[in-house]
RNA sequence: GGCUGCGUGGCAGAGGGGUUAUGCAGCGGCCUGCAAAGCCGUGGACGCCGGUUCGAGUCCGACCGCAGCCUCCA
């Protein structure tokens, strides 16, 4: 029975879809005018794990995930860069997908574009003004007056009065109440903009996803997620425009990620200490690194990143492929039902907690390991953790080649992958264990132990297994 | 100030009223020429103070500390 963790109610309650065997979700993605960092790539496997595990539930998933194409930041930049709107949104959606596919996140079923769907968002602003949720301010931009929204607050725990007291909102004498936010602003000189009943214009951030998620999921759907900072305002605002235009009850599960912190503090644009994913893949052997990395914290959690935490992921990595190196590779995985498995969909169905699922597969590890030279044991064992490894998105590497890449050395957070030039061939790594094997047939053990030593300096870990030796990169 | 959360062994990180998380590191053993890897075994924990309970990391309350939202942010 799949639990999830429902903001509305701050409690795990039990999934049920509205229409059964089908699941509709929405995940607020991305505003493009910058390179994706850790905390987007957060949000993205977080919610592909989640996905994925739906569809091996027998859910069918429609998953859409929004692309914000316009908003103030990206007029912004255009104009920094001298660049036009859709030449700088369109690199950036391009670098986005590249970045997706690096971490192996599964594209979303959908992804509407806000310049694309202007036809649902004018007429849901036209339906908040025939339903008197909506006015057009002094300026002739249109709002949302949040004062006739009964549930106002209901998402985030405000209250409009503590609200509207507090020091930092803005006071805007086109709004009725300082708490009402616009859904509709009219077009400014060398803005881009679109033709409404109520003049050239553009949308407010928050009516887009309204328009967008109830156009490709209904009026009334199952999930909508994003990261925890989106909570409020923008969410809040989605459910009481949404309600207002639609009269219907708008999501059922609210779904939140935690930050990425840097230094225990959240990493965002705003305060500069982010990374982007490809600088991080550059600190990586391979982006299956990052990804599991991601995925060893429960996705409410705050995930810390360090250099420490980084090489801590490789580390267990290469824990699950070294028991996965020297056995036959199965044709095709495979699932299979056993003690393993029911940890790992308990793990899973309990808010889909990968930490624990994750300990399941070191479970199996050992296992494998402990039956490596029965093969009639140790072959099922093989298929189940690839096939459970997959469903994480993980472990989809050939073992050997896992062990043997390039490791980066570096020794900050923002690497510029200088270092990884100097390292030693393949075939260099293979003269010098021949070598090593003479002087061992010599019984020449100094001489063996030094071509070892010389070999670990650089990075390679020699290990002798029955009377072969093979080597990995640490 | 208001509203959310969080505080677990040396580190990372799950759990959540009575029984081993898991990984790394440590310790002992097996294996090995010696290692490495692997296997077996093992120590070590729930911020602080009260309360509820036969029994509390786990529930309740106060306190301390941390993070986040209340302005754009995943």
């Amino acid at each position: 029975m799949l639990k999830i963790y429902n903001t509305l109610n701050r409690s795990k309650q039990v999934f049920k879809p509205i229409t059964p065997g089908q699941v509709g979700i929405y995940v607020c993605g991305m505003t493009v005018y910058d390179f994706c960092h850790l905390g987007h790539a957060r949000v993205m496997i977080a919610f592909d794990v989640i996905v994925r595990y739906l569809r091996y539930k027998q859910y069918n998933v429609t998953y859409v995930r929004n692309i914000t194409d316009i908003d103030d930041k990206i007029i912004e930049r255009a104009h920094q860069n001298n660049e036009s709107i859709n030449a700088l949104t369109n690199r950036f959606i391009t670098a986005m997908h590249d970045d997706e596919q690096a971490l192996n996140v599964l594209p979303p079923d959908i992804e509407p574009r806000a310049t694309q769907s202007m036809d649902q968002i004018i007429t849901m602003i036209s339906q908040l003004l025939d339903n008197d949720a909506a006015y057009v301010g002094k300026n002739g931009d249109i709002f949302y007056a949040v004062n006739q929204f009964k549930d106002y607050g209901k998402l985030s725990g405000k209250r409009i009065e503590e609200l509207r007291a507090g020091e930092r909102i803005e006071v805007d004498n086109a709004k009725r109440d300082p708490m009402d936010f616009v859904l509709w602003k009219s077009a400014k000189d060398n803005e881009p903009s679109w033709p409404s009943p109520w003049g050239n214009g553009r949308p407010g951030w928050h009516i887009e996803c309204s328009a967008m998620s109830t156009n490709c999921l209904g009026n009334h759907f199952d999930i909508h997620g994003g990261g925890m900072d989106l909570q409020f305002p923008h969410h809040e605002n989605e459910i009481a425009q949404s309600e207002s235009a639609t009269g219907e009850s708008f999501v059922n599960v609210w779904m939140h990620n935690g930050f990425v912190r840097v230094n225990e503090e959240k990493m965002s644009k705003s305060l500069g200490n982010f990374f982007t994913v490809r600088e991080v893949i550059k600190a990586v052997r391979h982006p299956e690194v990052i990804r599991f990395f991601i995925l060893s914290s429960h996705y409410r959690s705050p995930l810390n990143y360090s250099l420490d935490n980084l090489h801590e992921a490789d580390t267990s990595l290469t824990r699950l492929y070294t028991a996965l190196r020297d056995l036959p590779e199965p044709e095709h995985t495979e699932q299979v039902q056993n003690d393993y498995s029911d940890q790992f969909d308990q793990a899973m169905d309990d808010d889909f907690n990968t930490a624990a699922a994750i300990a399941v597969l070191f479970e199996l590890a050992r296992a494998i390991n402990r039956h490596k030279n029965k093969p009639e044991l140790s072959k099922p064992l093989v298929k189940q953790l690839r096939f459970l490894g997959q469903m994480l998105g993980i472990l989809r590497l050939d073992a050997e080649q896992f062990l043997k890449m390039p490791v980066p050395q570096i020794s900050n957070l923002a690497p510029d992958n200088s270092s990884s030039a100097s390292q030693l061939t393949e075939d260099e790594i293979n003269q010098r264990i021949t070598q090593r094997a003479e002087a061992r047939a010599d019984k020449n053990w100094e001489l063996a132990d030094q071509i070892r030593i010389e070999l670990t300096e650089q990075g390679i870990i020699l290990e002798d297994v029955s009377g072969q030796t093979t080597w990995r990169r640490a």
